[in-house]
Order: C-alpha cells, then sequence, then structure tokens
DNA sequence: TACAAATCAAGAAAAAAATCACGATTTTTA
DNA sequence: TAAAAATCGTGATTTTTTTCTTGATTTGTA
C-alpha cells in the first residue's frame, strides 16, 4: 500500500494472484510472464511491468518463483494488514456479504452487522451479530473501527451514511446506487454493481 | 452500446445518472458541469468531454437539459435494450442479486436461477424459479438466454463455466474469484469483490 | 446598452498507460 | 561447444486519458 499503485495495476494483481494461487495448488514452482499474459489476454510486457513494481525479479528463459510472487502482491495490496469493518444493513446483499469467508484471508474482517429492523436484531451470521444500528456509534469507538460497508436501501443510503460519518467512519465501502455527498476527509468506494454489468453489456454484448 | 466507449467513460456516466436521477426527483430541469465535477471530485472538462460523446449539447451560461442527458445515457449504455440472464449458483449472492429489483429498469431481466442442491430446486425467489442445472441447456435455448451470472463456490467455477460454454452461454458475468479459462468467443466480466475492496483499501486506508 | 459572470466548446498540452522492440541472459538441443 | 529458443528487463514509441487554456455564447445586472 501506500506506494500509489494505479487502480489498473492493482486491478490486474488480483488477476495475478488468482492464478498464482492455482499454481501453487498445482504445485507448480515457476511462472513466466507470457504465460499469464496468454491466460488474460494482454501483453506479456506489461505484465514484467507490473511484476516490476513489486521489485521482484524473474529469471531469464525461467520466469518468476511462484511463491514469491504471490507474497509480494499480498503484501503490495495490504492482505496482510488486518482491518475491522461493519456491514450496515442485513439486506440480502448485506448477509450475502457477512458469509463470504473469504474477505478474512484478504485481510478485511467483519465484525458485525447493524440493522434497523427488529425481527433481524440479535440474530447471528455466520459468527457475527446483528446490532440495532443504533448501538454503532458505541461499538466503532470501543472496538476501533473505521470502515463501514453500506448495503441499506438506496434511499437511505445518504441519512445513514451521514449517521455513520457522525460516528467516526472514515471509510465507506458503498454498495448502493446513491451517489454520497460527503466531507473530504471521508472516503467512498462506489460499487456499483448495475453500473459494473452495463460496462459490460455496452462493450461486449451487442 | 458498440461505440467502444473507455471503461473509464461508462464508468463516470452511470455515476452521472445517479446525480441526473436525482435532480429529477427534485424537479430540476438543467445541469450544469462543475456543478457534476464538483460533486464527483473531477475536472469540469472532463464531464463535458464525456457528454460530448453522447452527442448532447449544453447551453452556454445555463447548462444541459437533465431529461435529454438522462436519455442519452440511458441509450448509450444500452439500458433501453432488454437483456435476459440467468443466474447460476443459488447461494446467498446469487439470491441476493436474483432480489435486487432495480437490475430490470437497467435493461437486465434475470429469467430464472440454477443450482445443484436438491433443497433449493423449484424454490421462488422474487418470482423467480430455483431450477437444477441440468435444465439449464433447454431452458437457455427455449428462451434465447446467452448471459449467465456465475455465482458458484471457487471451486466449481470452471467446471460449471465449461458447461455454462456448451450450453451456449456467450456471456458470463463472474462473481467468483477465479480466473475463467475460455474459447475466444466467450465473453467474460470479472467482478472480483475482493479485488475491488482491495484497491479501496491500498489506495486509502493506510 | 454595456459590462460582468457563468458556462460551453474545442484545441493544445500534459500525464498516464499500453505496446513495441531489442539487447542480455539462461536453458535446451543439435 | 555452438546455435536456437525462451524469457527477462527496459528504453522508446504510441495510444489513451486527463487537464489546461482560450474564445464564444448566453444571461443577468448596473
Amino acid at each position: 500500500m501506500s506506494k500509489n499503485i494505479p487502480e489498473k495495476v492493482s486491478n490486474r494483481l488480483t488477476l495475478y494472484h488468482s492464478i498464482l494461487a492455482e499454481y501453487i495448488e498445482q504445485g507448480q514452482e515457476y511462472i513466466s510472464s507470457p504465460q499469464i499474459a496468454q491466460r488474460l489476454g494482454i501483453d506479456d510486457s506489461q505484465v514484467r511491468k507490473d511484476f516490476k513494481l513489486l521489485n521482484n525479479a524473474g529469471k531469464c528463459r525461467v520466469g518468476y518463483i511462484v511463491k514469491e510472487l504471490k507474497d509480494s502482491i499480498e503484501k503490495t495490496l495490504g492482505f496482510t494488514k488486518a482491518k475491522d469493518a461493519f456491514i450496515v444493513g442485513a439486506g440480502h446483499l448485506g448477509l450475502a456479504l457477512a458469509k463470504y469467508d473469504n474477505f478474512n484471508s484478504y485481510g478485511l474482517n467483519i465484525l458485525a452487522l447493524f440493522d434497523n429492523d427488529p425481527h433481524k436484531i440479535d440474530m447471528q451470521v455466520n459468527n457475527k451479530q446483528i446490532f440495532h444500528i443504533s448501538k454503532l456509534p458505541n461499538l466503532a469507538q470501543r472496538l476501533n473501527v473505521d470502515i463501514a460497508i453500506l448495503t441499506v436501501p438506496r434511499q437511505y443510503a445518504q441519512d445513514v451514511a451521514d449517521f455513520l460519518i457522525d460516528s467516526d467512519i472514515k471509510y465507506i465501502w458503498n454498495f448502493t446506487p446513491a451517489v454520497l455527498v460527503v466531507p473530504p476527509h471521508i472516503k467512498v468506494w462506489n460499487e456499483n454493481l448495475i453500473a459494473s454489468f452495463l460496462q459490460f453489456a455496452c462493450k461486449e454484448i451487442v
């Protein structure tokens, strides 16, 4: 982190990471840039350029050491650094994310969920409790959590975001289609699934 | 569509679209590029350049007509063109997507879900039935569906993708972290939530 | 009406990203 | 051992994307 890696590059790094994980499963020790490039349909010098960013030298005629490369990517993208977060909105998407165990191995720990529906309060999802939203400010402070994953319905998104900001949440991973208005010190990452699909559809589906 | 709009641009277009929807709700007739730019923290000439791609002229000192702009974006991104799709994998994420009514208004119609878990077969989710995966080839052909939303566990992703391809599926929206190997005429769009988060974390959370 | 302010349009410049090209190195093979 | 092949590393080139700049247009106001 902190190295200011461009979005496109870190996007590719995660794809490389998946491929490397496969190679390790298969017991392969080395991997070459053309192998990866072909798999992803990109240029092989692109792959080498990206790896250079990781300060991970390859060997001519042989390639890169899979294990080392994978570790470098994990370090660079911050898998190794634990990050605690709350899910705000225990709807279907919120629950799906809560059950997504994989987050853990990527350094993201979901500690709890929050909702305002009395029926959901105190339920457990994947060993994580659902609390009433009113408990959030206190818990955020006590557990020192400043990341929120926002999965409430669109019409409540801004109000809930304002509430989160009042509760000292600093980072919002926004799964709602709302474009949040926030002060400059709050960072929002928009995960607009519809937008994502449209890009796909618009590019590929003629 | 087909106009080969860069990914970054279509990404911004969907953000503009959300803002335009708000303006319409509020009954605003006009919107200016600096207004949008400020909202998103980007350059206003960037916004104008993007709008120029839509062939949508603005008026000096006044701005753009909200309604027209919104329609242009919808036409350009293909909201208006109905696209039918299947969800393959009726796990939490699959169900969450099936219940996401909004897809409809963006031109994506989920017709049915597929799974191999006998307990899930024949259940209804949001008026969509869950079928056994073995029914997919037939239904795909009969309903003329060539888009699949893949939400199975990672370890089955490649096998299921192969099966889909055999069933004449052409477009796969891949929610699994697997990097799928497919023939060149099959288009895959990777929606790697973990990757997405890591980009956020890596950039913003120091 | 004249002037100021806001905004668009479009070309120029700058920055960023991707691709190309080629020398250097290592391994394999004849 | 020499030649061939595969691959890395990296500088040069090209392409794409973003930002800057300037001029024109419209609206509001003194």
